[in-house]
RNA sequence: GUCCCCAUCGUCCAGAGGCCUAGGACGUGGCCCUUUCAAGGCCAAAACACGGGUUCGAAUCCCGUUGGGGACGCCA
């Protein structure tokens, strides 16, 4: 089995796309196949380096890593569109040859008028037909006069063609909604429809999966193939992916590109196992009736993989869900990597200013503390902030922690912990600990009425991750030195001291 | 407009004629845990689009309606 993902290079890597590279990936593990990566870049106006070097990234971010590729060789290379023009004129003059085609002479103004004349008389537009008839020496004659014509297949009229699509069944189509379609632009470079038929027929590909957006792409394949002496591939078409408002993923849902859920701190295992589960589940196994987990690693969903049990339905991508995912994933991830992967967003926060092996070494120590209520890693200096940014002023200007000062016993408890404060030794959890007790038995305040005001004065926030892991992130921050790269960090002692100054 | 595809909780899926009093997950609500906010645990509410058939029996099969999506380029 030989499947294939073939991107076009004029934009970033769309999840939609990623989904489908996936389920590609997915098929060909699973079935010890042979998954290829082709640059489809004949659109030369749109096409760019740039977005081929971001989609092959962002695919091996993903790790959806291919065997054949334009990077990485293969043995039916090349494979980028753009390198393989002379494979694509060599069909063109064989199809030429044998009428399959011809050379079409119409303007883009007489195609547009006839279109729209199509559309007004509630006709599918298709092409006219115009140039069908012409001679081949006449054409000839006008290309040296200098007339630039596309070649146009001539599609037979009245045939079905049909197909069984693995996901849909079977797919019919008369040829009467299809026009004499262009194989070859006047610029010479070919059209989609052409190249891809090459391409996946010389590359061997024995399974197109792709998007149910080339659904109707589909039949005109089949006939070039036929043209061509070529055997078809299966097919398969996967329903897209919508935004909440079943429109088309876009903007203006938000991320859409692999790269901008990357750079929102994602990650890879989550938006990979998340999109899976758009339009397929992991078959049970038994027959419990009882549904298997759903998170999986992406060798287990190779192995489970059938693109039979893929549905028919668009889906929508709800970001609520990939966000539980994340969550669950970067509580699973190991400790160095979190923080290696999160150091780009303390960094973009002022928070860290180099990467020294004491800044990493203290970002790993904070982590635990953000990483399983936060939904990405992007949201953890948020979650943190109360280390590098204590401004006391501004905090009691917040209502939330004005309440706390005001709540009963809260100022005698702020007083009494900067006094223990000031004696107090090493403030780890333990000697932090201690301090809080002292200041329970001198103020006689416990529990909430305790710990409350406490946490206000030592974060300067009314809620926030656990006084027992905060406080030593705060004690063993300000004792940092500035060689470190990490913001200045305003030890315990002086927050108690500052806040009971305000508060008295 | 024409052609093609699709239709189970708000969302993603399970369900391949009786196992369905329609199951799971996310989200939502409640409760619990708790020194806070989250997180976590438990419980709950929540769907077979509609109308006709076929059948002893339909979420499951057929037809239609409605609704959604896609395609109709010298884009891919």
């Amino acid at each position: 089995m030989r499947v294939r993902f073939a991107p076009s290079p004029t934009g970033q890597l769309h999840v939609g796309n990623a989904r489908t590279a996936l389920f590609n990936w997915l098929l060909a593990h699973g079935k010890d196949g042979t998954f290829l990566l082709r640059i489809e870049d004949t659109d030369i106006e749109r096409s760019t380096r740039e977005s081929e070097t971001g989609i092959l990234e962002d695919l091996r971010w993903l790790g959806l890593e291919w065997d054949e590729g334009p990077d990485v060789g293969g043995p039916h290379g090349p494979y980028r569109q753009s390198e393989r023009l002379h494979l694509y004129a060599s069909y063109a003059n064989e199809l030429l040859a044998a009428d399959h085609s011809y050379y079409c002479f119409c303007s883009p103004a007489k195609l547009d008028a006839d279109r729209q004349e199509d559309l007004a008389a509630g006709r599918p537009p298709r092409y006219h037909g115009t140039c069908r008839a012409i001679a081949r020496a006449d054409a000839q004659a006008r290309i040296e006069g200098g007339d630039r014509p596309v070649v146009r297949f001539r599609v037979p009229e009245s045939e079905e063609v049909r197909f069984q699509d693995l996901v849909r069944g079977e797919v019919v189509f008369n040829t009467d909604v299809i026009g004499d379609f262009v194989l070859v632009r006047s610029d010479g470079r070919p059209q989609y429809n052409f190249a891809v038929v090459i391409d996946d027929a010389l590359m061997e590909v024995t399974h197109v999966i792709r998007g149910e957006d080339h659904i109707s792409n589909t039949p005109r394949q089949i006939l070039l193939y036929q043209a061509l002496g070529f055997t078809p591939p299966e097919f398969a078409h996967l329903s897209l992916v919508m935004g909440p408002d079943h429109t088309p993923l876009s903007k203006r849902h938000g991320a859409t590109s692999v790269s901008e859920f990357r750079a929102r701190g994602y990650l890879p295992e989550a938006l990979v196992n998340y999109l899976a589960l758009i339009g397929w589940s992991p078959r049970t196994d038994g027959g419990s009736g009882e549904h298997d987990a759903e998170l999986l690693p992406v060798d287990e969903m190779a192995r489970r993989f059938a693109i039979e049990d893929v549905g028919h339905s668009a889906g929508i991508f709800d970001v609520e869900k990939l966000a539980w995912m994340n969550r669950h994933y970067m509580k699973a991830a190991a400790p160095a990597r979190l923080a290696a992967e999160s150091l780009r967003y303390f960094t973009a926060r002022g928070y860290v200013s180099r990467r020294t092996d004491e800044a990493m070494e203290y970002v790993s120590m904070i982590l635990p503390m953000a990483v399983g209520s936060v939904d990405r890693l992007e949201e953890i200096p948020d979650r943190l902030r109360f280390l590098f940014d204590f401004e006391p002023a501004a905090a009691l200007a917040r209502a939330e922690v004005a309440e706390v000062v005001h709540s009963n016993g809260a100022r005698d408890v702020i007083v009494a912990l900067a006094d223990e404060l000031r004696g107090a030794g090493r403030l780890d959890r333990d000697g932090f600990r201690a301090a809080a007790n002292r200041v329970k038995q001198r103020t006689g305040q416990k529990a909430r009425a305790l710990f409350h005001p406490i946490r206000v004065a030592l974060t300067g926030e009314a809620g926030g991750p656990e006084l027992d892991l905060a406080v030593p992130a705060i004690d063993r921050g300000a004792d940092l030195p500035s060689s470190a790269g990490i913001a200045p960090i305003v030890g315990c002692r002086e927050r108690a001291e500052l806040f009971a100054r305000m508060v008295k």
